[in-house]
DNA sequence: TGTAGTGTATCGGTATAGCGATACACTTTG
DNA sequence: CAAAGTGTATCGCTATACCGATACACTACA
């Protein structure tokens, strides 16, 4: 595992490292079990604060892609890979879709904002589905 | 026009306005020339700041949604409501990939990710389409 | 058991987002 | 041309996101 960073990009350095981490693994490039890069090396290769690193392991932790073990490093956990072939579906859906709105002459902002709406009225919808009343 | 803001709901006040206004566009609410009701008087309705208001407006105006006439009043304009049918049948391309998506059992911030991934991919694949190199 | 290698915790600085208070400027209408 | 109704501009406050410096704590292993 080789992390690259764009100080420049505006995107959060530790979301940068978090997305290469979980692209690595839904690729293959990264397995279960496999360790990631020290929090020092990779803090000191970049030229980043260790902190940056820490933040980008804990959140990966917390979405349950890595286990981190004090003293030990950081892992991949299986979970995370058996969730691999599913991305992939999930892309191909994406992709046919975006080509789709594409065609339909909308910009980036305007598919994510149609996006956004209906993800909110599905999540509100299956809400109504689970209430008793 | 009327609206209705969630202070306690961690969406920005400005973006909820906005919101509102769009979907009123789009459910055609809202039709080309029809005035918005007044800087002012949004924001003694809600209890909100006047600024507030004036983001909202102005961010509209920037995209083209409605125009703001100083001294005069902000109107919806017609290329705003001539994109709404357009949204219709994005709206039915997006529910029905986000239905295949949820069937997959992923979350809504892996959906997210998804999305967005295949979103800067599909652009710079246009990039790359235009560049004559 | 101690030392090297690992992650962790605490504090602080800087930039930015979001919102409010208030004074200003344009336009319509009589 | 004046008054009422409209949008505009400027300033400042607060919360938070992001990142850095530095000291602490756990674990493996010789």
């Amino acid at each position: 595992m080789l992390f690259r960073v764009n100080q420049s990009s505006g995107i959060p350095l530790y979301l940068q490292l978090m997305e290469q981490v979980k692209h690595a693994v839904e690729t293959g490039a990264l397995r279960a079990g496999d360790q990631l890069p020290t929090i020092r090396k990779v803090a000191v290769d970049l030229v980043v604060n260790p902190n940056t690193v820490v933040r980008a392991y804990r959140e990966l932790e917390h979405e349950g892609v890595i286990e981190v073990k004090h003293g030990s490093g950081a892992f991949i956990r299986e979970t995370a890979v058996g969730r691999a072939s599913v991305m992939r579906k999930a892309q191909a859906v994406v992709q046919s879709a975006i080509e789709r709105l594409s065609s339909l002459d909308l910009s980036d902002e305007e598919i994510r904002r149609v996006f956004e709406n209906e993800l909110a009225q599905a999540r509100t919808e299956k809400q109504l589905g689970k209430a008793k009343t």
